[in-house]
DNA sequence: CTCAATGTGAACAGATCGGTACATATTGGA
DNA sequence: TCCAATATGTACCGATCTGTTCACATTGAG
């Protein structure tokens, strides 16, 4: 029982954090919501920046361990990589989505060397390398250069997707990823001198 | 110098929220870090949220006429939408850069009915409204596809180079930039099956 | 049952939040 | 020069911030 009400609170911490972010969101208030008092909050966390650490610690796990299931079940790496915006229609089409919780981290806390915001640059590290991974086996000329543009895509798509006006940012960045991933295969040479492409 | 005050702190706020964010940065700091009294500051706003907004207009207003000038410098308009990117690498080697100040305003303000996160959206509007009008003098089949897909490959670079491990995300976002324009013009159909392209 | 160890919550502490009251400094016109 | 209007700064307001104190409830072992 006294685990379970220490991730209840991280659970709900990360719910509410992500969804009214991290300096306006108090611990008064965070007790009220959750119903844990403040007292429970501190034994479990020295401050409030351990807190939203371990919440976003667990938006990492799980955010990572949903979307890359979801890219397996594409089957061969390079239907994966294109899945992954099949994924993201998804997740924007939940009625709570509210950008991407590392974004806003980083955005509350710019100084690199701060804690949270190097989390957050962890968590997009950890995406890249799974991509990287995947291009990799596919056989891309360039892996880590796909990874990067896929990369690019994804993050454009999840920013136009909590503030733009677009119907289906989802769908145009997988356009673009297919154009890209079948130009990435049918050139060997990894640089491309941008002037000549146009 | 009665406006050139007002001008002054609009200015240091801009700068100020920018560098710390919104809702960290304090009314008391921003009155002793730019030297003008919180009296004088509630004289010219009604409230700290008003300040905000006029810290973002006067920002999308540089910002615009910086990029769009940037970008007519390169002459024609399907150069234009490239050299987007160029302008992207400049503001991205800046000492002070911390990622796009819309996209940290409507992190802190997730909710899409407050004006401060309007007037974020807005801003990206007005962005893709430059982007569809150079894509269509460009005479791309599907002008507001094209300028949706560079406005991704815009904020994701924003966002990786803020967050990111990359060298170079403007670049990459070039690259990809060129080989999405260049498909544009290859074929004439706006929609392609994503499917049978990989 | 007893007792120690631990989980819990109401109330509080000092600092800071956005915002204001009011007295003074400054300024422009006649 | 004098006055009226405005710009400005100090001191302060209640509310809220993160974090703590301390008394009490709960629980498990012997």
């Amino acid at each position: 029982m006294r685990p379970s009400k220490r991730d209840e609170l991280v659970r709900e911490a990360r719910r509410i954090f992500y969804r009214d972010g991290f300096h306006a969101t108090g611990m008064d208030q965070l007790a009220a919501e959750t119903g844990i008092s403040k007292t429970t909050m501190f034994k479990h966390f020295r401050s409030k920046e351990e807190l939203i650490l371990a919440a976003l610690r667990l938006r990492d796990q799980d955010f990572r361990t949903w979307l890359f299931r979801r890219m397996e079940q594409a089957g061969p790496p390079k239907a994966q990589l294109l899945a992954m915006f099949d994924a993201l229609a998804e997740w924007f089409a939940e009625a709570d989505f509210r950008s991407c919780m590392f974004i806003k981290a980083s955005s509350e806390y710019p100084d690199p060397e701060h804690p949270i915001h190097a989390l957050s640059a962890e968590h997009k590290r950890l995406l890249f390398r799974h991509l990287h991974d995947l291009a990799t086996k596919a056989g891309a000329p360039d892996p880590a250069g796909l990874a990067r543009t896929l990369l690019l895509l994804k993050e454009g798509a999840i920013i136009t997707a909590h503030l733009g006006h677009e119907a289906d940012p989802a769908g145009d960045a997988k356009t673009a990823a297919a154009t890209v991933l079948s130009a990435a295969f049918r050139q060997t040479a990894p640089s491309v001198d941008v002037a000549t492409a146009v």
